[in-house]
RNA sequence: GCCCGGAUGGUGAAAUGGUAGACACAGGGGACUUAAAAUCCCCCGGCUAUUGCAGCUGUGCCGGUUCGAGUCCGGCUCCGGGCACCA
């Protein structure tokens, strides 16, 4: 019979259905396995990157079930957020409507791969169920001090009268009505991620050689923990009349507290509260360009040349009393140090390109060769009074000592991390659970009256915020004192849904409506044992998780710290040399190749094309050979005669017999290695069709049964599909469940080829015995090397064991 | 701009510091066929040479360490990801 895979693969996804093969057991005795693909955003249509992530993850799930782990492997829906919005905005649909159609869609896409996961735990963010567990987990945490109400700028555009995301303005301007715009003042909701930045950061420690060391850097830089002073600038009698007697002086903070001798200026940001107050008084020549500044967001004043404004006024430096002139420039961030720095041109390389710029005094207070810049390395100081000669890190404590000594300042630990701002302005979220009451102040839903949801009327413009522009919905009652009050209108980032996903997953559906997380379950399941997804969130959403977790903890809710104990990034699959992406437009669809070839296919070929963590070029010309891999292998069944795993005297074989079961244990041994540590299917995979092309090169019907025993063993959770029916069919799946022994005695080789080489370079070859001495392996490489070896003398001899000998020779 | 990666034939790729290009795709040649498809066999980095054996060169660029570097170190180039309201 010919390959079918539509009916082959329709068969078997309906009797794994029937038999809820993916459902994992209840019992916590069981050893257990927590495999996790990142949850999609029901975009509509699953593109390439997700059949990538789901396949893999797939691959590893049906591995451990195989080998009779409890194995949890979940799906659902990250389906709070803004391309819901933007189609209701584009198309007229209801985000509600929207979202759980593109969930039906994609759910059947999924369903067609074969995907091994557990049905019954599938749920959207979007559920009220999901909402009313987050929503009391907000207020646990600003009842415990995390979560809190501050105004920071956002981008806000004044003819929409609404806050854009950064994807949303183009150049500065509105993606929807292009008008610039503006950098505006408004009240969030932040959750005080900064308390655990020293968990975080030292936890990841934990994480070596379980996470790749690129995420693990990445994230550590993210939180870029720094260890200073922090002092404060008294400005100078004159500057304090100027600014109307409002201000004294200013905090900086520095990790060079050993370069203080060497200021020549202090900067300000311009949203530093000294700033404001110099242009409301109109008390600063630049005042339009300082202005302008402000209006350019963080990473528009990266990217510009460096600029700054002299403001007129002088602060007084702490330790000498000389007169330290302020600027006001761009690359001084609002969000960190306090807005303001010390300039040490001669130690510092972005303080001495502003000081080159701007014609500032440069004071090298540090011995070093200074005629390519700033030296920012430690040395010997100088021109530091009392702490000359010195070396620079002892002179660092010292000064250090000496401004706490004196009550000038003190040792800080600062992070560049920034609080987490989880408010959006938008309808598509989950309701923040707060009312604003005129006598109670701002007050959290009392929890029986959660969860708190949307108004399905709504009208969705792009203008304004939906939730605001509702007439009824805001209105409540405070739950405190019972007045007429409003509720909060902002929703939650998405983010703060992925971020407790895992958890949920864990907890026993049954109990999803009474408990949001079941400690027990959430204790036996976690952490995740093996996360997979895309490079992309390796900074904010795992670090937001591994946050949320750690927060959940100290509510009480589990006992878990670390989320996620492994993590696989996959690299993103490309087309035209860029990301594919809903935003983009440049995707493939998955659904054209399984119906042309079938869903074995397409996985052999995702899995084959690239090893994960690697970037994936689409390139449609290449799933062919993925196919006839498949063809090849089921034509192949009638060579396996046996029904069960032959006994084989390995001796009594011809060589290309022992070939084929060198190539199809090689393969085996191959597969441990690929399915719990390195994930590189692709060499797999090869190993497998070396195998399959060495068996095709001989005919024992022995070794042809073993050689298909295992190949189908080794390929079940890469094809299941086909590798079922055939296993069914030949061994009644008895080679699906459980590891197969290898056997040492078909790696044992007669004889070795060794390389010889001179210089490092190959010159030829030669076969020895495999229990040749290094003497006559010596011997045979100089006779086969005579042509190369005449007229030189050998200075020294190296011989690597079964690879190479190599002559190290000079003309005699 | 800052942080993190990547670069190997026409293409996707493989290679504990030890024979570069396994395994595939595309291409070329052949067998089978009335023909095509499918299948099977052979060739396939570049240059030079050739009846034949062969020689040189080659892993983005420049330099270094080493008996030996695709792999380690330093300096670049280009491409990609992230940069806190895309997810």
């Amino acid at each position: 019979m010919e390959y079918n895979p539509r009916q082959i693969e329709k068969k078997w996804q309906n009797i794994w259905e029937e038999e809820g093969a993916f459902e994992p057991s209840a019992d916590h005795h069981k050893r257990k396995k927590y495999i996790l693909s990142m949850f999609p955003y029901p975009s509509g249509r699953i593109h390439m990157g997700h059949v990538r992530n789901y396949v893999i993850g797939d691959a590893i799930a049906r591995y451990y079930r195989k080998q009779d782990w409890n194995v949890l492997h979940p799906i659902g829906w990250d389906a709070f957020g803004m391309p819901a919005e933007n189609a209701a905005i584009k198309h007229n649909l209801h985000p509600k409507k929207w979202t759980y159609e593109n969930i039906d869609y994609m759910r059947k896409e999924l369903d067609s791969l074969g995907l091994s996961f557990s049905k019954t735990r599938e749920f959207a963010t979007c559920n009220e169920l999901y909402t009313r567990w987050e929503q009391e987990f907000i207020i646990k945490m600003f009842e415990s001090g995390l979560l809190y109400r501050e105004s920071t700028v956002v981008n806000w555009c004044e003819p929409c009268h609404t806050v854009l995301a950064n994807e949303q303005v183009e150049d500065g301007c509105c993606w929807r009505c292009g008008t610039q715009v503006v950098q505006k003042k408004m009240p969030g909701y932040y959750i005080d991620i900064v308390k655990y930045a020293d968990e975080l950061l030292g936890d990841l420690k934990l994480l070596e050689g379980k996470w790749p060391q690129q995420v693990l850097t990445m994230q550590s830089n993210w939180i870029g923990k720094s260890v200073g002073l922090n002092f404060k600038f008294a400005l100078s009698d004159d500057s304090i009349a100027r600014l109307g007697g409002e201000f004294d002086g200013f905090s900086v903070f520095t990790t060079r507290a050993d370069t203080i001798y060497g200021v020549t200026y202090a900067a300000l940001a311009p949203e530093h509260p000294i700033v404001k107050q110099l242009l409301k008084l109109g008390a600063v020549a630049d005042a339009p360009q300082i202005e302008a500044m402000a209006q350019m967001t963080e990473r528009e004043r990266a990217q510009a040349p460096k600029e700054g404004y002299a403001l007129g006024i002088d602060a007084l430096h702490p330790l000498t009393g000389e007169k330290v002139p302020l600027w006001c420039a761009n690359f001084v961030l609002a969000s960190y140090g306090g807005g303001a720095v010390m300039s040490v041109p001669a130690h510092d390389q972005r303080d001495w390109e502003f000081a080159q710029s701007y014609h500032l005094p440069v004071k090298q207070v540090i011995q070093g060769d200074m005629s390519s810049g700033a030296f920012t390395l430690s040395g010997t100081m100088m021109g530091s009074g009392e702490f000359d000669g010195m070396d620079s890190v002892e002179a660092k404590a010292k000064i250090i000592g000496l401004f706490e000594a004196k009550k000038l300042g003190q040792a800080e630990v600062n992070f560049k991390l920034r609080n987490w701002g989880v408010s959006r302005q938008r309808y598509w979220g989950a309701p923040i659970p707060f009312v604003h009451c005129d006598s109670c102040g701002l007050v959290p839903e009392k929890v029986e009256n959660l969860p708190i949801v949307l108004p399905d009327d709504v009208v969705i413009t792009g203008e304004g915020n939906p939730l605001q522009n509702h007439p009824t919905w805001s209105h409540c009652h405070c739950p405190q004192c019972g007045k007429e009050a409003t509720r909060e209108t902002d929703t939650l980032d998405t983010f703060v849904q992925s971020s407790w996903y895992q958890l949920r997953y864990a907890t026993d559906p049954q109990k999803w409506r009474t408990e949001g997380i079941n400690k027990a379950d959430a204790n036996y399941w976690l952490p995740v044992d093996q996360y997979i997804g895309g490079i992309e969130h390796a900074i904010l959403h795992l670090l937001y998780a591994r946050f949320f977790t750690r927060v959940l903890r100290d509510l009480g809710m589990c006992d878990i710290d670390e989320p996620f104990d492994r993590l696989l990034t996959q690299g993103m699959v490309l087309k035209e040399g860029a990301k594919m992406s809903k935003s983009k437009g440049n995707t493939v669809d998955p659904d054209q190749l399984i119906a042309k070839y079938g869903a074995d296919t397409a996985r052999l070929f995702v899995l084959f094309a690239a090893p994960p963590q690697k970037e994936l070029e689409w390139n449609d010309s290449a799933v062919e050979g993925a196919f006839r891999f498949i063809k090849r292998l089921y034509d192949r069944k009638t060579k396996a005669t046996f029904r069960d795993l032959p006994q084989i005297d390995h001796s009594m074989l011809s060589s290309e017999s022992k070939e084929a079961r060198a190539k199809t244990y090689e393969a085996l041994r191959k597969s441990t290695e690929v399915y719990e540590n390195s994930f590189t299917f692709n060499t797999l995979i090869a190993a497998c069709m070396e195998a399959l092309n060495a068996l095709d090169k001989q005919s024992d019907p022995a070794v042809w049964s073993e050689g298909i025993y295992i190949l189908l063993n080794l390929l079940e959770p890469i094809i299941p599909h086909v590798v079922t029916e055939l296993s069914d069919e030949l061994f009644g799946r008895a080679n699906l469940s459980g590891a197969i022994a290898l056997k040492d005695e078909v790696f044992v080789q007669d004889s070795i080829t060794l390389a010889v080489t001179i210089n490092g370079k190959k010159r030829t070859e030669i076969v020895m015995p495999s229990d040749a001495s290094e003497a006559e392996i010596l011997a045979s490489a100089k006779e086969a090397g005579t042509k190369w070896l005449e007229g030189m003398s050998i200075i020294k001899e190296i011989v690597v064991p079964a690879k190479l000998v190599n002559f190290v020779v000079k003309p005699s």
